[in-house]
DNA sequence: GACACTACTCGTACTAAGTACGATGAGTCA
DNA sequence: TGACTCATCGTACTTAGTACGAGTAGTGTC
């Protein structure tokens, strides 16, 4: 047998570069979860050996830190010209799907200390969109943190639903930890689930519109009830 | 000098047990953050030598179990005879100081499949919780979403800022982190900085409140509107 | 009081991961 | 052709988790 895999042929020379090393970490992450994601294991799926990769980036920090940016700029930002409800809602609908593609993401888009450009120009368009709503600034500073704490929150939650989130795969995880416990321990959550959760057509993400609709009407109504106040 | 330093003399045997691990650990966690946290560290600010450990777990993500299902048991659980918004809310806030107090904790509280007795009978009783209001099933299953959703993710929030989440380090962090960006950049972002994170009374926090009851509102008022139309 | 038994503690050492340092070698241009 | 550049990699050091088994302090028994 010749020796034409790729695995083993030595790496073709120029053909990586900053990019592709962090879409290439992004897809493992994707793919396998961030904790497994090693300098060893990114070169071995980017067909490079470790060292190669530190040409590209200072350490692993910096490869986490690019990968957070290029997911913030998959984030579909607020148009200039929507209202600003729409503009907030198909923003935070985005988030939340960028974030169920990138799981291993939500714990850390809020954490990071070296946001980059992509990080920087979506709370731009976001904090433009929230000013052209031309609510106090009090009521700005409320929605960013509401709507952002819903998001992301959901999003972990989604995130700690057991693989992929379709039927299947919860029926199981719910039947291997929840129903087996000490017998008579926990009634609620055993029923909880077996009225609910269990029920042929389950979906924890229906909650999601749910929660950003009323976020988002209750946000309208308390805006309206400030103006009123204002003008009286 | 005669050696009585408490680090230099060996254990006291019979002194260690899986509880004091785990306290241990919380502690370390609560000063030091969960990544430095490792089984040597840990043995250190126990006094005691990293083998000793395994005496009492299994492993160190048995350790995080063990640390997660006592802070699930820090939360105060909804009592049984308040009226379901109360016991909620309460329930709500009392999560929320808790994560404040061990910030290392709040992404892993929903995604460890372990559940110890503390997660269990906490889940248990909120469950208990919401059955009590008599809400539509449904109606039940998104208020335990979107709340949850809403604490954890302010939580994450909280967690990310800068240390004491007391004015001084957000002041020195947003100063060193969005002012010196390339000028002209992210006009918006700059501007809210300035105009409100900056200003003397800022305090993310009062976002929290505000929230929580928007949603509880939301919840109740989406409750009414629903059992109305049944009544019809 | 001597001995054996148990439970707790720890020394040693192996594996995996991040990465510093400097060598190698492929292109490129003079 | 030879020198220079820079992408790639080999080697090796450090820190972390932890398997294995050796020591040892108490405890109970005769």
């Amino acid at each position: 047998m010749t020796d034409t895999t790729m695995a083993e042929r030595p790496h073709v020379r120029g053909s990586l570069n900053r990019d592709r090393v962090l879409h290439g970490a992004i897809e493992f992450a994707d793919r396998e979860g961030i904790e497994p994601l090693t300098i060893r294991r990114l070169a071995d799926h980017l067909g490079v050996k470790p060292m190669t990769i530190y040409h590209y980036v200072a350490n692993k920090e910096a490869i986490i830190d690019g990968m957070i940016d290029l997911v913030f700029d998959e984030i579909e930002r607020p148009p200039a010209d929507d209202a600003w409800r729409t503009g907030i809602r198909a923003r935070a609908v985005s988030l939340r799907e960028v974030l169920r593609r990138h799981p291993w993401a939500t714990p850390l888009m809020e954490s990071r200390t070296n946001p980059g450009a992509g990080t920087l120009g979506h709370h731009d368009a976001l904090v433009a969109c929230w000013y052209r709503s031309g609510l106090p600034l009090e009521f700005i500073a409320h929605g960013l943190a509401v709507v952002d704490a819903f998001v992301y929150g959901f999003a972990m939650q989604e995130a700690a639903l057991p693989f992929g989130d379709h039927q299947g795969d919860l029926t199981e995880a719910a039947e291997e930890i929840i129903l087996p416990l000490p017998t008579g321990d926990h009634p609620h959550l055993v029923r909880f689930t077996q009225e609910y959760v269990l029920q042929p057509g389950y979906d924890f993400g229906r909650s999601f519109d749910f929660g950003l609709d009323l976020i988002l009407d209750g946000l309208e109504a308390a805006a309206a009830r400030e103006r009123a106040a204002g003008d009286a």
